[in-house]
DNA sequence: CACCGATATGTTTCTCGTGACATAACGGTA
DNA sequence: TACCGTTATGTCACGAGAAACATATCGGTG
């Protein structure tokens, strides 16, 4: 298998107020399946944790990021809304772009892993 | 004052192994100060918590990153091998390499922000 | 040989985050 | 009005990880 070596994103907005691959996921989640509930069954997390790291979103943001509902229907459910749709779209691209302008750097780096490690 | 929005960067070398500021402000502060005791000062971290993020270092690349001796004129003390030298210059190096990548989506985040926020 | 400051390591204590569980409310449908 | 699946929120117990404390060792110097 090819080595699981990668890097990670993680904007601090506030001190103890980040975004990273976690909330990232979520608001993906929430977009792909239409619910908090769900998006976090996705990533085997509780719904409870889910919706907290919904609500710290929101919070943080001049606008929610996640828009929910209850009842009706469709037996309540949630979406992104276009704030939360263009903090996702920014976050994957600052993603893509920070993996991309350290891939060389990366691969310097591996090679002084241990063996054990790739 | 200006807004504290950053991004921090952490590279994963397998799952629970990963190198990160932390670890980076510790390589720096052991080239600076000549020890692991007082680079974990420097960082208001105990000694035992330095040590131990430096053995799980040591432990996951082919050489060292810290050489430490005991005794003598010095009483003791630690100094970055050429390799520590190159993974905290890689990792630094990373760093900037991605802030600057992202710059401009960061901007573009930041103005999304609530006010309380910067 | 006592002392120094640092490395190296074990043990114990405590705190905070998390998971697990419980409950209420919502607004539709059968 | 009973039921559904979801959102929304509170409480409590537990455990992993960190802090705190305690030693032992090293190899020089006074």
């Amino acid at each position: 298998m090819p080595s699981k070596t990668q890097s990670r994103l993680r904007i601090v907005l506030e001190p103890d107020i980040a975004i990273g691959p976690g909330k990232a996921d979520i608001l993906e989640g929430v977009r792909d399946t239409g619910s908090i509930a769900a998006a976090g069954r996705r990533m085997g997390m509780s719904y409870k944790r889910a919706w907290l790291l919904v609500e710290t979103m929101n919070a943080c943001f001049k606008e929610p990021l996640v828009a929910a509902s209850r009842g009706g229907k469709s037996h309540g459910g949630a979406v992104l809304t276009p704030v939360g749709e263009e903090v996702l779209r920014r976050y994957r691209r600052m993603e893509a772009l920070s993996a991309k302008a350290i891939a060389a750097e990366l691969r310097g780096l591996k090679r002084l892993l241990s063996d054990m490690s790739n």
